[in-house]
DNA sequence: ATCGCACCATGCGCCTTCTGATTATCGAGG
DNA sequence: CCTCGATAATCAGAAGGCGCATGGTGCGAT
């Protein structure tokens, strides 16, 4: 799940992509309304998190652009206490939510989590499974084969990304922004250090092999037959 | 037990949240009719406390809203004396309540107690257990190894929904919702600092630790194979 | 006024992660 | 089929970060 939060706040900012990562979302973040009109336009996310009072633009406006250009990306408006006025009951009839601050991060998982299951996108796995690899989200386990292995956060995050992808080839520039949160190239080799680490954890000693690189494009993990 | 509390008196709810906690239930708040109904429409709490009069959207009517979209949830009304009127006695024998105010909060308590087990919710266990280790939420004991120990509140509590969410990563953003009421990030190290504390009282001098770091994730509790 | 709990700050130690060099592998073209 | 350049894999050392423990401070309760 792939979560926009505009907000001018850096303090609250912080907090947000904080929390949402830790329960596996990915969160970008922008802090003004332009920005944010500009990364949302895309239409790659999945919800979008916006401040009614902006810099440059300023919440609701954003999601007037939006509409006209036809991005329905569902939005959750925060707005400070009792700021609630009719504008905001218009935009809800329109399938979308708000919260007014202060707020509860565990009320604002719940209600994200709505809006994106109302929307058809999948509520997303606790246990995603490979051939006989298996990484449970909540418990941090991952088991080859029934065995439990042992996995550093890097390299955890690293295979939750891939497996949330199986099947699809992921690059290199994927990894790097949404496991590493790098948004430059660090000109290093960090990436194939941690693949062949996780590599040997996962696939040493097993005849089937589920991590392939592509050449020239990325890694993929799968089920190998075939 | 997961309580909704839907009333726009702020003290009435701060109250009530209040004494809610103190018996160890987990209640939530929404101070008008649309944030409320939101948030029931999760169909995430076992009982949903709803108050009569509200703002923007009245008790009644977010009853046969949630109805209409199969969120079956208990609910215990509030109304103001003598209001009790036709429709609310209708409610009542589809397995629902109502309570006049003013009211004792033992006979709230009393009357939710018996709406979440008529529904046969798993009315939430007086007892936690993980391996040895032992938490009585009702007498706030705790025990391992049928030795009693000592806890301070705030490690009771910490303990409390550790065991509650036992086997599963909870993390730090978490436990500061939850254990703390914090909605931002402190910058300090509170968390570890009681960790470390209660872990010195449950796990000190066993050969066998339940609680676990997980490290850039958060911590778990459980019976530790591993 | 005293006690005790919760919180904060500091320093230490270990684990994770990154780096950079080296070796291995791939694939295309001669 | 061999060679060569490019790409990927491995390794080990280093540094930085994270989590832990301890002692001190403040505040509220008794």
């Amino acid at each position: 799940m792939r979560l926009l939060i505009i907000e001018d706040d850096r303090d609250a900012t912080d907090y947000l992509v904080k929390a949402f990562r830790e329960v596996g979302y990915v969160a970008d973040h922008a802090s003004d309304g332009e920005e944010g009109q500009a990364l949302a336009m895309d239409g790659q996310y999945d919800v979008l998190i916006v401040d009614r009072m902006l810099p440059k633009r300023d919440g609701l406006s954003i999601i007037a652009a939006l509409r006209a250009n036809s991005v329905e990306t569902p939005v959750l408006i925060l707005s400070a206490l009792g700021q609630v006025d009719d504008r905001v009951k218009g935009l809800r009839s329109g399938g979308d939510d708000y919260l007014s601050k202060p707020y509860a991060f565990s009320e604002l998982l719940a209600r994200v989590e709505a809006l994106a299951r109302r929307r058809g996108s999948r509520g997303e796995e606790t246990v995603y499974r490979v051939a006989d690899l298996e990484l449970n989200r909540l418990s941090h386990e991952v088991s080859r084969a029934g065995q439990e292995l042992q996995l550093q956060p890097r390299e955890f995050r690293l295979l939750e990304y891939l497996m949330r992808h199986a099947g699809q080839v992921v690059t290199r520039t994927m990894l790097l922004e949404n496991v590493w949160d790098y948004h430059f190239d660090p000109q290093t080799n960090v990436i194939d250090v941690h693949i062949s680490r996780l590599r040997s954890k996962i696939d040493k000693g097993y005849t089937q092999p589920l991590l392939h690189t592509v050449r020239g494009a990325g890694y993929m993990i799968r089920d190998g037959a075939r």
